[in-house]
DNA sequence: CCTACTTTCTTCGACTACAAAACGAAGTTC
DNA sequence: GAACTTCGTTTTGTAGTCGAAGAAAGTAGG
């Protein structure tokens, strides 16, 4: 079962905005929802009503009054797994299942090596989605409630570190993903489980999941990826926008300034990925001379506050923020957040901030967010399960 | 009168697609409005009487049958001007009248002196779109149709060639308009005019005016204007994006490499603009001693092959190109399109290309159109005329 | 000329989505 | 306990749209 088209609703007022209300607090009631949304009462009852048909909604006892009828509690279902969640990295894979609200109910990283194909992959991948699933609840406790209503799997979400045509959920040219051009990521998976799948860069999936825990109601926002690799998700208008091909947000092979230009698996030199990302870093430091194997080792080095393993960073926080800047001109949009394992260096946080404030129109700048993504390693799936959740609402 | 909220109508089967179908004469008649839109005829036929009693359509007569009855005609009102526009420039400005097709009715270049500060000017340009307005129709014959139906003015459209604030219509820290910092064009205009009057920068209306004409069907698309100065105007998801600050597209002051890199008015080097707009060129081959005032007198230079010049115009195209090759990878649109009085220059364009085509990820390029705007000197007003019609159907 | 068939457009009844208002339910406050 | 609040449902009305039926106006063929 493939997904061909995008989830065109989500609109002002809709279902899967009246879910995401309750999903994130901001409504516990009906009266709430019709407050926040400028839907009358009747027609917000009777959207809830069928939401609870559903099983995507659940009522939740009496809340407190606030000096009239008590409220009746909206609650999204908490407690079963209702959507499976794949973010394969370079070396490592998150694996997990959420609820309905988006929330993580369990989720474990495993290793994983690309280039054993996609086929062997992916199977290790989703048979691990399958175990979690099986099991009911997290080992938090919290057992008793056993199958909720909403406790059948709706869909799985997968993110994929290289360009992915979304509508077909295609692989086209990864430059790290050997033997995974033009695989039909979506198509397997349709084949393995019964749901629907979505698939998508692992960049828009954290883009999605990083803006709609943190800045939900920002129309334009850039995230940029920095880990393995480079990548980056844009959210137009308050939705993904993927591009013609879906592969907007590819920056890792933009050009930048660097002297001597390190060569790149592209062919061309200078590019983005070859300076600045963790891959670049790795490689840089060991032709120092740096006994570094992994990004891991670099972090540590640069946190020890290791000469070469510094410059590099900077290097690269300049680096990428010059190609932001371009993008922040061009694009203007409220927030620019990175993430990815290189976010947490600080060098290289600050001197792409300083470049983006020195090489951007003040207009653009003075009121942009320059933020790191604060949701940590749960991103990705959290992006995925929205993906997902987003379509089954949609779709009724 | 002025104009805050931007026109979100313009949905698939709206009131203004279906007038935009009827202009571009893909449909002339109800039956072919139904196919298009894919909604019923009766509710074609109802929209379209309520479009026919506001006066935005008209019934034009029996067409020819296909074997059956034959359809009643629809056009838009034409011979009356409905919409005034202004596209104001670095050292012209084009001014004119345009029907509800957004065709042009009337249009007449204006020498402007920027420096006279925007109320001195924009009376200027109000008087002359005044006067236009007042000939009921062109020199082009059809005199006796006189006051249609449609004739009354129904709005104005002005582009800045500066950052304006489209939702409030101020214009922000323009580079090259002293004394118009923080003018409030559309509150100014409203003070003047009976009409809404809408503001935007020229490059987005360039933008929506090619856009329009030329590509109505694609969803990405970027549109640089270069002439004295350098600006883009961005469409996404088929609206005008205008980002955060209403800033969008302003890649003026992106840097790019040169070396020399020369001084920008902005108090940096090497922007954009100072390696390639119009007004770059002219100081550059003067500064080399080649005696030339202006850009007509650069472009005669190009033209007929000077050597400096030349190469300053295919430098100029490598920088457009390289800026333009990050926009591409992030933005990921169908269509890049160059305007402006540089566009027209070979040996600038070819550069543009290859430097497009080496730089971008191939699967961005693919099936990216890099094309130039072919709409001459009209683009902007016709941009300016769509801008306001949106905004006149959308009003009801 | 008359019949059969096409295409175009309108009319009418039905359905859906939403809103406005009235109302019932459940509290709080004085 | 009366008055007022807040919450939610029910009822009624309205606007937008569709589908079917039919009227209008033609062509094609006998």
């Amino acid at each position: 079962m493939t997904i061909d088209d995008a989830p065109r609703d989500a609109l002002r007022g809709g279902p899967r905005e009246l879910l995401r209300w309750v999903a994130s607090g901001a409504a516990v009631s009906r009266a709430d929802l019709a407050r926040l949304s400028g839907l009358s009462p009747s027609t917000v009852s009777q959207r809830v009503e069928a939401l609870i048909s559903q099983g995507l909604l659940e009522e939740a006892g009496a809340g407190r009054s606030r000096g009239g009828r008590r409220p009746r509690q909206l609650a999204v279902p908490t407690g079963g797994a209702v959507v499976g969640a794949i973010d394969l990295g370079a070396h490592h894979a998150r694996v997990g299942t959420l609820d309905l609200s988006g929330r993580v109910v369990q989720a474990r990283t495993l290793p994983v090596r690309i280039e054993d194909g996609p086929e062997e992959v992916l199977d290790a991948l989703l048979a691990e989605v399958s175990a979690l699933v099986a099991v009911p609840t997290g080992p938090d406790g919290e057992a008793a409630d056993g199958e909720s209503a909403a406790g059948a799997l709706r869909g799985i979400g997968v993110g994929i570190p290289g360009p992915v045509q979304h509508a077909t959920g295609r692989i086209v040219s990864p430059s790290r993903m050997p033997g995974w051009n033009g695989f039909d990521v979506a198509a397997f998976c349709a084949g393995r489980v019964e749901v629907p799948v979505v698939v998508d860069n692992d960049a828009n999936l954290m883009a999605l999941g990083a803006h709609r825990t943190t800045h939900p109601d920002l129309d334009h926002a850039v995230y940029i990826k920095a880990g393995t690799g480079i990548g980056s998700g844009v959210i137009s208008d308050g939705r993904l926008h993927r591009g013609a091909q879906g592969s907007a947000g590819d920056i890792s092979h933009c050009r930048v300034v660097a002297d001597p230009a390190p060569p790149c698996s592209c062919g061309n030199a200078g590019c983005l990925e070859a300076v600045a990302s963790g891959a670049a870093l790795v490689t840089a430091l060991r032709d120092q001379g740096v006994p570094v194997t992994d990004l891991t080792g670099v972090i540590r080095l640069i946190d020890d506050g290791d000469r070469h393993a510094t410059a590099l960073a900077r290097q690269a926080g300049r680096a990428i923020g010059e190609i932001l800047a371009v993008v922040v001109n061009f694009f203007n949009p409220q927030v620019v957040a990175i993430g990815g394992r290189l976010a947490d260096c600080e060098p290289l946080l600050a001197s792409m901030r300083a470049t983006l404030y020195e090489r951007c129109l003040p207009l653009a700048t003075q009121t942009l967010l320059i933020e790191r993504v604060a949701t940590g390693q749960d991103v990705g799936i959290t992006g995925a399960a929205h993906l997902v959740i987003d379509h089954v609402v949609a779709a009724g």
